[in-house]
DNA sequence: CTGTTAGCGCGTTCAG
DNA sequence: CTGAACGCGCTAACAG
């Protein structure tokens, strides 16, 4: 068989023109009539011919393939299956283009060298997703220097840089101010919030939490802000050591819904029925949620129209199309179950 | 700052040498004394240099990226954690080397197009992993022909090719023998298996399961054995249909632990308890089956150990680094938890 | 040991 | 409309 890479000459001394024509054709160049673009075209296909990317890349500086830049350490329990849904819809939204893709975590986990600067460095790709927390002076003006296009995807860029950067993200605030008024308009008045430790996105969550307590005249009281690490086992540990707070209150504001699953199983073995005794919401609409027992009511992440809008923007920009400067923060929305219910 | 790309040229200049030796120091080529070497290095490093990929693939057909051919659909509850953590492995293990990754669906799922061709024939890859459980004639020929050096990774590749190829993989037989077994010790004779209804490793855990019951003079009944999909709802309503079978039956081998799962929560619905009532053992060994209260006892899939096998032994042969074929199956190990208890 | 000279496969002027 | 010629950045003989 073919076992030799055919290139643009071999078709070209089979047709009987000259590279430059074939280049010309298989690009769709209009100066080759289309007779001769169809004739060539299929002569290409026949040959299983296509482009070799190398040799293209370096004459065009355009490699085809598209940065994933996608973080480490998301494999567990605790925040796996919202950032795997998240992996798989960018896979299949980016195969409806021509382009491939390289992931590559945001640094090396054993050298800690910047991935970023690596693959823009080596010319491996045309264009960046960004689905990372922060970034390092460094990184940021590599990044603006060589003009790459990048999309922010998830996390937020610093305000600071927000202006001259793509992005979409969904509202934290809104998710946890949205969470907990499901939560009052239940009738709940005593209603506990479990966070993480570090990370913007609690921050406004729990900000979200704050301010709907404050515009419905219920009292903001600290205590009732559990810090506690994302993981299944740690809001586990967390509902044990705060049990006297817990039983003093009707609601729990989880803001994931991975610590939701592990506060609704530490309160079983108190004892304590959910939601007869107490509601719980999440935050993230995991999958598994749904197949919980209660299945858990919580703030649904709208992934894919984010995934959506962030790769078609990447891909509009790469291929020279006009579209809208993306920067844009979407609204969650709730999504009630059975966690949560009357006081 | 350097904003135009710096190439060996640019070094070349700075250092007072012509770009060859450039290349040569910063290839590690011997001819150059070392002090030369480094004085160029130095300069590179200063520049913040890096090699252009694409015109380096163009002169050596090497383009320093691996592709990882990883599947579709495996986002879900139903097999998304044993895979997240696959391709999590996966990139961590290739951290390790100097290759990038591009990842593919084995099909273009609009498309249909094959991506093992598509990435062969644009040269972006020296070497394919691939996560697949079958592969076409045409796809076979293609590997074949162009040489490529390619493992198969977890599933293992049929047995008329598996000869020609490299993989390493679990024996699916030997975990079934091993869960039912595993029962059988704990004096169970009346045990069902929940399998899936198609895939060569669903059979072959049911083979082990026909074998060992056979060995201990157990019978065979092709009644007890369960075909249902492999979600997590499917076994949940494969419970209710053969809820009559399951009371006269006093333990289950569940071929998936989102099966054991979906049956243990049916069985709480019947109010059955596990492991009192009945026994239930599944197959994957995931993260969640920790927390599952009771916790799940399951076959572990060494995951780990094939992922680094696979790798090392793909990037062997990329660097022309001798290493023995690999075509391995790996045995699965039996974690005793808490849903399987004595009769 | 080092510089010069060819390509690698493709895109792109620039003439014709 | 089409072909000849050059260059992208790098590696690899081939001389010196």
């Amino acid at each position: 068989m073919n076992k030799k890479k055919v290139t643009i000459r071999d078709i070209a001394k089979i047709a009987g023109v000259s590279h430059s024509t074939v280049s010309r054709s298989l690009n769709d160049n209009d100066m080759i009539p289309e007779k001769t673009r169809d004739r060539i075209k299929e002569i290409a296909k026949e040959l299983g011919f296509e482009f070799n990317y190398s040799a293209r890349s370096l004459s065009t500086s355009k490699t085809g393939t598209i940065g994933l830049i996608f973080p480490l350490g998301f494999d567990d329990i605790a925040t796996g299956p919202f950032f795997n849904s998240m992996i798989n819809g960018i896979r299949k939204q980016l195969a409806q283009t021509s382009y491939d893709t390289i992931i590559d975590f945001p640094k090396n986990p054993f050298t800690g060298e910047s991935n970023i600067k690596k693959l823009i460095n080596r010319r491996k790709v045309d264009g960046l997703l960004l689905v990372v927390q922060t970034l390092n002076e460094d990184e940021w003006r590599f990044i603006l220097d060589s003009k790459i296009p990048t999309i922010f995807l998830h996390f937020r860029p610093p305000t600071s840089a927000a202006g001259k950067v793509e992005f979409v993200c969904t509202d934290n605030f809104s998710g946890g101010y949205l969470a907990t008024e499901h939560l009052i308009q239940l009738g709940h008045k005593n209603i506990l919030t479990f966070t993480g430790k570090e990370g913007y996105e609690f921050e406004n969550r729990t900000m979200g939490y704050k301010t709907v307590l404050a515009d419905n005249n219920l009292e903001v009281d600290e205590k009732k802000i559990v810090f506690c690490d994302i993981s299944y086992d740690a809001a586990y540990e967390c509902v044990k050591s705060s049990i006297e707070m817990i039983k003093q209150s009707s609601a729990i504001f989880a803001q994931t819904d991975i610590m939701a699953l592990g506060i609704m199983a530490a309160l079983k073995d108190f004892g304590i029925r959910v939601p007869e005794d107490i509601s719980v919401i999440g935050y993230d609409d995991i999958e598994y949620g749904k197949y919980h027992t209660p299945k858990l009511t919580t703030i649904h992440q709208p992934a894919e129209k984010l995934i959506e809008m962030g790769c078609k923007r990447l891909v509009d920009k790469l291929s020279g199309k006009k579209s809208e400067k993306l920067q844009k923060v979407i609204e969650p929305t709730l999504t009630i179950r059975q966690s949560a219910a009357k006081v």
